[in-house]
DNA sequence: GGTAAGCCTGTACCTGGGTACCGGATGCAA
DNA sequence: TTGCATCCGGTACCCAGGTACAGGCTTACC
């Protein structure tokens, strides 16, 4: 009886239904319970449980550190190792934060400057040559969202 | 002779010799000509071609974008021109960074109470229940990348 | 008990930006 | 002419985070 189906979890955490097998499959979500006929049957606070993941998600965790943590936090070690991990995630922000700044320069005198062209801009003292920018290592993923 | 093979404009731009014929494909470089045995032969610029890709690439621009840039360059129409996408981009980025900056404060947060569990924390006055930051719907892809 | 909605597993596909591998053909210098 | 480096096209694979579909079973409601 008490428990939800996968489509009411999946509903009241916004989330596609497949994502929740998805989730199951990478450990975030324990196996859950089954009814006779093999249907899961989902704890409710597994909406809440939901709810964290997207958060962490947002918070710039990939599914894997997220799947970590919850164990980590799950078998109560002394692990004042989100933190380290908080802190670590921070730093990666304000790097990111750096080279968005920096493009958003660039793109700015691009925009003062009037370019009209990537290859071939006329106009005056074009910023366009010199977008030697972002070129930094730290970031392998240049600055793509 | 005048013209650089393959392997020339990959090393002397930086990138892979799979990405040449990847940007082929995408339509980023025009066909190059060929050699009696069917090498490409590139001119010259097309080592600049590439940078300004890259460069264009870490301003933010897709690969579709930047591929629309060059071809409206190339054929002078006035329409969609790069001012108005870099001005588009730039409130992309702004929005990205508040994203960030909010993030970024939560973090700072969850280091500063000291939580230990992202699901049960016992720190006084835990952030973590106040997660819903980044929920807007502007950045589906959330604050990740 | 009928029927429609919902769920099951398994597998394939998507995005975006590439990268790797294969067997065979070419290019170029000695 | 030999021999090695390079290049060819085609195809498959990588990452993360999902999403979709097919064919069949279960559940819920009337």
């Amino acid at each position: 009886m008490s428990g939800l189906r996968t489509g009411e979890v999946a509903e009241r955490a916004g989330v596609n239904i497949q994502t929740l097998r998805y989730y199951e499959r990478r450990g975030l979500l324990s196996e859950p319970g089954r009814s006779l006929g093999g249907h899961r049957i989902y704890p409710p606070d597994t909406v809440a449980l939901l709810q964290v993941i997207k958060a962490a998600q947002r918070l710039g965790f990939s599914l894997d550190e997220v799947a970590e943590l919850l164990d980590a936090g799950r078998r109560r070690h002394p692990t004042a190792d989100l933190r380290q991990r908080a802190i670590d995630k921070i730093s990666e922000i304000d790097r990111k934060i750096a080279d968005l700044t920096a493009i958003r320069s660039t793109l700015t005198e691009v925009v003062d400057a009037r370019c009209d062209s990537l290859t071939n801009c006329t106009c005056a003292d074009c910023p366009l040559p010199y977008l030697t920018i972002g070129t930094s290592s730290h970031d392998q993923n240049g600055g793509r969202g």
